[in-house]
DNA sequence: AGCACTATTGACGGCGTGTCAATAAGCTCG
DNA sequence: CGAGCTTATTGACACGCCGTCAATAGTGCT
């Protein structure tokens, strides 16, 4: 059942064989816990030898490093809309947005953000925070206080995005809340920060 | 330097022995991440052979349960002061309450919550939604929707506890937000959800 | 003192990981 | 077309950690 390829050595660019091994690594740690993923597996399953995934990526946390940033540097790219209208409106469009992005590909989504701390780990939580972070500012942007916004601003989005974080998984894992409900509750709960705590600082 | 204790055997009751060895596992998984400890560091600090820690905690995520369940109980114990008053005064009392407690051992709550997920393990996941229940359950309590609440209304809940987190996490491991704008940030968030979210379900 | 109970040990086998010299695939040039 | 060279790729090695289990030795009892 083995390929013939797979007999064979093959010998590819450097920018394939990395893309290559990646996408094998999102396909296994979308799907299981980290622990249970084995370099070996992987590289088994990329048809490859195991060395040659510590080659590409340095130590298995480093792959899976790479994997996580893939998975959450997908919600980034339609933040370029810039929403018209009242403040209700734009905070509709911005968390509809989020949820139709979370909903879409939900299993990796809650993979890497399920993954949010992998005990401790310093650089995994970096990763993690990075992206709150931008869409944290994404967020402020849309709601109209985006401009060079302050560090405590930026602070208390990241918290607004924890909660967003949180009552998506809420949603998407146990199935008691509807979209709607999960929708209307992120939203007055925006609303209230952006009218109450905002201004005040 | 060797202890004169340890050049012997000593033989301890279960329950002391068990206890012993929880404390140490509690100290080196406060500090450090769950890659970085071994039980063989463990067993050495408890000054007992590493077959010990499997005979009492079964595997080494097992014993990591015991001692992330520990650390997350602390947090049950006082909820049972019922405050009286207005809405606004109970959310802050148990806003402040919280804050005090997160703040009394920050150290081994952020290593338990910060260890949300595991990269995704089944087990640690469960015993922090758990607590995170319990938690909501408690909230609902306190501001006065608290008997029999429906799956709906816990389900929102988690998902302020989340916010809870969340903010309780940024609050305490970067320093930009003070506690006055956390507990404010906190404060609203809940009266808003009691007020505009929970009555409509 | 001798004995029985059991807490405790130490070694064994296995697995997963990271490293590094050796190998061969594919391109270039005579 | 074949020799040579670059380098992508391999395979084996050593190390550390984990779970198990029979063997060992504390400790109380008769």
């Amino acid at each position: 059942m083995v390929r013939v390829e797979s007999m064979r050595r093959r010998r590819l660019e450097p920018d394939a064989r990395r893309e290559q091994i990646l996408s094998v690594a999102i396909r296994h740690f979308g799907s299981r816990p980290y622990a249970e993923v084995s370099t070996t597996d992987v590289a088994r399953d990329a048809g490859v030898a195991r060395g040659l995934v510590n080659h590409y990526f340095g130590t298995k946390k480093d792959l899976y490093l790479a994997v996580v940033r893939v998975m959450l540097t997908v919600p980034e790219v339609a933040l370029e809309q810039l929403p018209e209208g009242d403040l209700p409106d734009r905070v509709d469009s911005i968390v509809g947005y989020f949820l139709d992005v979370v909903s879409r590909h939900s299993t990796s989504w809650l993979a890497a953000t399920g993954a949010g701390g992998m005990a401790g780990d310093a650089d995994v939580n970096q990763v993690i925070a990075e992206a709150v972070d931008v869409a944290a500012v994404g967020v402020l942007r849309a709601v109209g206080m985006g401009d060079d916004p302050s560090p405590v601003l930026r602070a208390m989005c990241r918290s607004y995005v924890g909660l967003a974080i949180c009552t998506a998984q809420e949603w998407l894992q146990r199935g008691v809340l509807t979209r709607q409900q999960v929708h209307a509750l992120l939203a007055t709960s925006l609303i209230a920060l952006v009218e109450q705590v905002f201004p005040v600082h």
